[in-house]
DNA sequence: TTTTGAGTTGTTCGA
DNA sequence: GTCGAACAACTCAAA
């Protein structure tokens, strides 16, 4: 059997490694989707940090399959046939992916398959609910989340129990690149990694592969899932599970988030109802899925056509500003550097930095879009682009136009005490709570006695918010009705 | 069939 | 300082 690993980088609850494991021998297989060896690939739609993460991964899964997963870059619909030929191989176990990238690789190894009488065994495993499972009653595509879940729970199927891993796993060990002695299918013939050192740097905070997930987990069950609905606004706390990694490659699988938050005191009826909250985010991941599963270009295109004469500027050096954590406002800067410096930013920043962007810079969203799917070890496909037209207020729902949001309000009431901006703006670190969130309005006395100069420590603000705030709304205005 | 109310994440202004 | 209203337009489900 040759088990074809995708976007499921685990043991643990992996339905078609599971089913592959009960037929007999197993060759596994990783193919990144990829035209020559360069790293680059527009097939995936991972950027630099996603790349990072998946070369570590892989790593961990190889060494987890006492290393013998093949790894190869290249086109699936070929490299799998030419596999199953060459070793007698009689069907090819995967599980499903959702996204256009993911389904056209899967129709073509089917279609190569099939050519050779090969039988595909496709499974569920990465989502609770396959796309087409969730639909309104006339079978279209929900564009409200709340409906949408409220269907998913009182409607379809419970999510699968998580299954364990195969007890008994054969594992079929290929010859040795003989003479060099080179293994042309490690990971790192892949050659994911920048040749910059800020992927090691990025990398240097977190701890890839299946196990590294489950103790995340177990500490987010310990220490934070008690206070997670209050918690998991707050940046500078650790009150969010910091999973979305795991799931972009399957470390872990939705399923196994699912019912390890059932196990807690946290998700029993009657009880506070946290648990039932991490589900519901689990339910936008979903729902995200099931968008772009029903709008394959909507990386692109904006779901409400009325944006395409939106007036966006053009404005590189604002960008850049934006991109390097230069904005002049503290909040907004220090998730840029949050994300720069790590890899990661937390959601309610995500949502601020966004915003700002979006409305108070008014660049178009697919800048925002790129930028994330660039430095974002989470970055995932339906998540990145359904978030981003969300922010651009261009998504399936109506969001109010008018929902422009202040950095300095959103300061003061998600990161209350600085920490935050402190710990990723260190040259602000001595300015008092009051000033801190609007270094502009502190006295000169203040400012020196905190050791900032504006301009030199810390930039001056790049727009004027009240101004660009209207200058949004007029411009949301523009393209209503 | 039609109507009504609610919908992840908000801000500002004026009383 | 606190509170309610205003800021559109559309989707979906329940009444």
């Amino acid at each position: 059997m040759l088990m074809w690993f995708r976007a499921d980088l685990r043991l643990q609850d992996n339905p078609a490694l599971y089913a592959a494991a009960q037929q007999g021998r197993v060759l596994p297989v990783f193919v990144y989707p990829q035209a020559s060896n360069t790293g680059a690939s527009a097939l995936s739609y991972a950027g630099a940090a996603g790349q990072v993460w998946l070369h570590h991964s892989l790593g961990a899964l190889r060494q987890d399959l006492q290393g013998t997963l093949q790894v190869y870059g290249g086109d699936a619909a070929e490299i799998l046939p030419a596999l199953c030929r060459k070793y007698a191989l009689a069907a090819v176990y995967y599980n499903r992916s959702f996204t256009p990238t993911g389904l056209e690789e899967e129709r073509g190894v089917q279609q190569a398959l099939l050519h050779l009488r090969i039988s595909p065994h496709p499974y569920n495993a990465n989502y609770l609910w396959e796309p087409e499972q969730v639909t309104k009653k006339d079978g279209s595509a929900y564009r409200v989340f709340t409906p949408f879940y409220r269907n998913a729970l009182e409607h379809a199927e419970l999510p699968r129990h998580p299954l364990p891993a195969p007890d008994y796993l054969e594992l079929q060990q290929l010859e040795k690149t003989p003479a060099t002695g080179e293994d042309i299918t490690a990971p790192a013939q892949l050659n994911l990694l920048p040749h910059l050192s800020w992927g090691d740097k990025i990398a240097q905070h977190w701890e890839m592969g299946e196990d590294a997930a489950h103790a995340r987990l177990q500490e987010f069950i310990h220490s934070a899932l008690p206070d997670y609905s209050f918690a998991r606004d707050y940046p500078a706390r650790a009150g969010v599970s910091r999973l979305s990694m795991a799931l972009v490659w399957g470390e872990v699988s939705p399923h196994q988030l699912w019912y390890a938050v059932a196990r807690t005191p946290h998700t029993q009826p009657g009880a506070n109802a946290q648990g039932f909250q991490f589900r519901r985010q689990l339910g936008w991941r979903e729902f995200s899925c099931t968008q772009l599963y029903n709008n394959p270009d909507m990386r692109w295109r904006n779901l409400q056509p009325k944006f395409d004469k939106f007036p966006w500027r053009d404005d590189p050096v604002a960008l850049q500003r934006w991109q390097r954590g230069e904005t002049g406002y503290p909040i907004v800067d220090a998730g840029m550097r949050e994300l720069w410096e790590t890899g990661y930013m937390h959601n309610r920043v995500r949502m601020l930095v966004g915003s700002f962007l979006v409305k108070n810079l008014l660049l178009h969203w697919h800048h925002g879009e790129a930028w994330f799917r660039a430095c974002l070890f989470d970055a995932d496909y339906a998540n990145n682009c359904a978030g981003w037209q969300w922010v651009g207020g261009c998504g399936a729902d109506a969001a109010p136009y008018f929902r422009i949001f202040n950095p300095i309000t959103q300061a003061q009431k998600f990161d209350p005490h600085a920490e935050y901006v402190r710990r990723f703006i260190p040259s602000l670190r001595r300015l008092p709570d009051m000033y801190i969130f609007e270094p502009w309005k502190a006295p000169p006395k203040v400012l020196r006695q905190a050791g900032v100069a504006l301009g030199r420590d810390y930039p001056r603000p790049i727009v004027d918010l009240k101004a660009t705030r209207q200058r949004a709304l007029e411009a949301y205005a523009q393209i209503k009705g």
